[in-house]
DNA sequence: AATTTTCTTAACCAAATAGTTAAACCATAA
DNA sequence: TTATGGTTTAACTATTTGGTTAAGAAAATT
């Protein structure tokens, strides 16, 4: 390759990450992934010595891409609330743009791949600045306490979980009232920090 | 058989749940089934004829489970908050027990299962009563306007993401904090009731 | 004791699929 | 022009694995 990335080492990582996210490790085909990124096999072997190799980009290049728009909006320095606000947004833009990257980061979860987990930790997440501020704010009297990490993981629940679990959410609760996912995604970037920020705030 | 459920039935069931849930719909062997069952392969084929037939009962099993005992606790005539707890609590247990569930749940999705995800909606999961009573809190004053659906979202989220994103979560704040998955597991019981509640109730 | 059901062993088949290889084509840049 | 590296085609391999089969042993049922 020429350039560092080519096109089509682009083209095939993009395919490769959708056809991992649904089908998984194991469900993937190589011929599937060629398929879809309009190029053949030979070709795809060529760039990626085989489905562990091109699976590792794959995560490594989604997991990056997340970590750091997710790390950045935590090191800003705003408001808490703002900040809530922000992290929440951030999600679901990611998601909604790329709607297969939470399938992607449970499936790798799922399918064991310790090695893809144990590499995460050299990504860029530094959350000390955010448990600060929590802190602070909590001995200044403005929020409850609560343990930082939990809420953190409270914001992800809520901004992420909706997505990986879609299909269950649409058909229980289609199945007794009218309801539209996309329109509810819409609406949780106002209620999902409404609803923590009611659950943390200090009433004066 | 015999009995409509023999104990070599049983144990299958017991192994494919595990390995299903580890391994996806392709990524488990039939072979390792059969190992885990303590039985040989001609056998696992004995009593269910192929992997789908295989796989369909493991979902069923455990997905009949979860609702009936959701259902349960939404059915119950106890007041929102206790109510809102013992869901919490329910799902804990439940998934403290059978920690394969939400991943089984979630690879069913993955692998777009559609049928699987169909038939949940023959499934024993009346949530209108629950709506009602939140409305009516919500009429009487003494929570704040809430869309009873996306309640009940928040709660699934806060109860069983933390357990699909667990290897996430231990790494990722791990790397920043001393911090025990179990411990934190166990006060979920009660902070997630707590968080909750202080998101909707109304100060008077 | 006779019979039916459950279970094992072990070999086998067929399909899917990861990965290889070789020969040739094409664009581009030296 | 020529050399190089990206790209295609197509055939081939080796392996994995779902599923079958047959013969019989063990256990339960009659």
């Amino acid at each position: 390759m020429t350039t560092i990335n080519s096109e089509t080492e682009q083209k095939i990582l993009r395919a490769a990450m959708q056809i991992f996210s649904i089908e998984g490790f194991k469900g993937a085909r190589m011929q599937e992934i060629a398929d879809k990124a309009g190029i053949n096999k030979a070709l795809l072997h060529y760039y990626y010595r085989n489905k562990e190799t091109l699976y590792k980009a794959s995560f490594d290049t989604l997991t990056f891409k997340i970590f750091t728009q997710v790390n950045l909006t935590l090191h800003k320095d705003t408001p808490l609330f703002t900040k809530i606000e922000n992290i929440v947004a951030a999600y679901i833009d990611l998601i909604v743009e790329t709607p297969e990257v939470p399938q992607f980061i449970l499936n790798g979860i799922i399918n064991n791949q310790d090695e893809l987990i144990k590499n995460m930790q050299e990504l860029p997440l530094d959350i000390k600045p955010f448990m600060q501020q929590i802190q602070n704010e909590i001995l200044k009297g403005n929020i409850k306490p609560i343990h930082p990490a939990e809420l953190l993981i409270n914001i992800l629940s809520l901004s992420i979980f909706p997505f990986a679990a879609r299909p269950v959410i649409t058909n229980v609760v289609g199945k007794n009232i009218e309801f539209n996912f996309d329109e509810f995604i819409k609406s949780r970037k106002k209620t999902i920090p409404e609803f923590i920020i009611n659950a943390i705030k200090v009433e004066k």
